[in-house]
DNA sequence: ACGTAATA
DNA sequence: TATTACGTG
C-alpha cells in the first residue's frame, strides 16, 4: 500500500495539542483501513455486533475523532472516487491477495492457531460499501464534514490543502505528497504505542509532521524529480524497478535529472509511464464541496451506535459529553465570523 | 485503537 | 502516578 519513500522525507515530532483549531483532510481510506485491521480480538475477529455486522471501524471513529475533537481539531474526512484505469492490475492482485489470505485465517482459526489466524485476518480486510456507508453515516451523525473525491482521496485531500481549505492531510501514507500536499501529519492518534509487524514489541510514536518544500530542500530535488523517485520505487499505478530502493532511487534520480535519463541508462521501461507521472502532477480533484461542522445529533448518536450496533450506552454518553464540551464553544467562534 | 480496571 | 492486561461490539 502507497509508495515506500518515507526514509527520504523530513519528519517534525509534534503536540497533538498544537492542532488546535487547524482543519485536518483526513484520508479515509487509510485511517478505515487502520481501524479494520487493528480493532481485533486475539484470533483477528472484528468488532461485531449481534447480527454479526463489523463495527470496528465505528468504534475506531467515534473514539479517536472524539479525542480529536476535544483537542479542538477540526477533521474533514475525504473519501475516494472512481480509480484511475492503470490502477486496475494492482487492484486485482490487492484482490487476490486478500481472498487468499481469508481462506487461510479460517483455516488457522480451524487448527486454534491464533497468531496466524490474526495475520491472516488483517491482511483480508476490505473497504466494502457497507464500511464506507456506515462511517459516512456516524460522521454525519458526529457533525464532521465529508468530502467526496472524484477519483483518489490523497490527491482531493492534497488539493484541499494546497488552495487553503485545510491545513494537514492526515494519513499513514506518503502518497499524498506526490499528489503535491504541503503538509502532511502521520501517528495522528491517542495511544502513542504501536506493535510491531510481526513482533510483540511496541514501539512510542509521537504524531509528526512532514512538510513538503523542506523534504524536497533537504534532497535537493523538485516535487516532480520526487515523483520520479516513486516510480522506480514502485507507486499504487505501476511495478518499480528491480533492485531498486528509495535511497538508489534518489541517488539515480539527481544524476540523470529524470526518470526518462534513468532508464535509458538501465535499459528498462514503465508501463504507462507518462499517464501516471501527470496523474500525480495533476490529478483529477474538485472544488465542489463544504466544508461545515454540524452539531453533533445525540438521539441519532444512541440510536445509531447503541441501539442498530450494541455498544455500550455508558461509553457512548461518555463520549457524546466530551463531543458537546467543546463543540458549543467551537460553535461560538464560527458564529462570531 | 481506545477505554478502563488492575497492578505496582 | 505510570504501566500493563483485558474488554470492547
Amino acid at each position: 500500500m502507497g509508495t515506500d519513500i518515507g526514509l527520504l522525507l523530513s519528519r517534525r515530532e509534534i503536540e497533538l495539542s498544537s492542532l488546535s483549531s487547524r482543519v485536518v483532510a483526513v484520508d479515509a481510506h487509510n485511517t478505515l483501513y487502520q481501524f479494520l485491521s487493528i480493532i481485533r480480538q486475539r484470533d483477528g475477529t472484528p468488532l461485531m455486533d449481534s447480527g454479526g455486522m463489523v463495527t470496528s471501524h465505528l468504534s475506531g471513529i467515534l473514539y479517536r475523532f472524539t479525542n480529536l475533537i476535544e483537542e479542538g481539531i477540526r477533521p474533514v474526512f475525504v473519501f475516494d472516487g472512481t480509480p484511475p484505469d492503470f490502477k486496475s492490475k494492482t487492484l486485482d492482485k490487492r484482490r487476490k491477495v486478500r481472498e487468499t489470505a481469508h481462506s487461510r485465517w479460517d483455516e488457522a482459526r480451524e487448527k486454534g492457531l491464533e497468531k496466524e489466524a490474526y495475520k491472516y485476518a488483517q491482511a483480508s480486510v476490505k473497504l466494502d460499501s457497507y464500511v464506507i456507508e456506515s462511517s459516512k453515516t456516524l460522521l454525519s451523525i458526529m457533525g464532521i464534514p465529508v468530502v467526496q473525491a472524484p477519483c483518489e482521496g490523497e490527491a482531493q485531500a492534497a488539493h484541499m490543502v494546497k488552495s487553503g481549505d485545510a491545513n494537514y492531510v492526515a494519513s499513514q501514507d506518503y502518497d499524498s505528497l506526490l499528489f503535491g500536499a504541503p503538509f502532511v501529519i502521520r501517528n495522528i492518534a491517542i495511544t502513542g504505542k504501536r506493535k510491531l509487524p510481526g513482533k510483540d514489541a511496541y514501539v512510542d510514536v509521537k504524531p509528526e509532521v512532514i512538510d513538503l518544500e523542506h523534504s524536497l530542500g533537504q534532497m535537493g530535488i523538485t516535487h516532480p524529480q520526487l515523483v520520479d523517485i516513486a516510480l522506480c520505487v514502485g507507486t499504487d499505478y505501476n511495478n518499480g524497478l528491480e533492485n531498486i530502493g528509495q535511497k538508489r532511487a534518489l541517488e539515480l534520480v539527481k544524476k540523470h535529472g529524470d526518470i526518462e535519463s534513468v532508464l535509458r541508462k538501465l535499459g528498462k521501461e514503465i508501463d504507462d509511464l507518462e499517464s501516471i507521472r501527470d496523474f500525480f502532477l495533476n490529478p483529477p480533484v474538485t472544488d465542489d464541496y463544504d466544508i461545515i461542522w454540524q452539531k453533533p445529533d445525540h438521539d441519532r448518536l444512541i440510536d445509531f451506535l447503541c441501539n442498530e450496533h450494541d455498544f455500550s450506552r455508558e461509553r457512548v454518553a461518555k463520549a457524546w459529553e466530551r463531543i458537546i464540551a467543546v463543540s458549543g464553544s467551537q460553535q461560538k467562534t464560527l458564529d462570531q465570523f
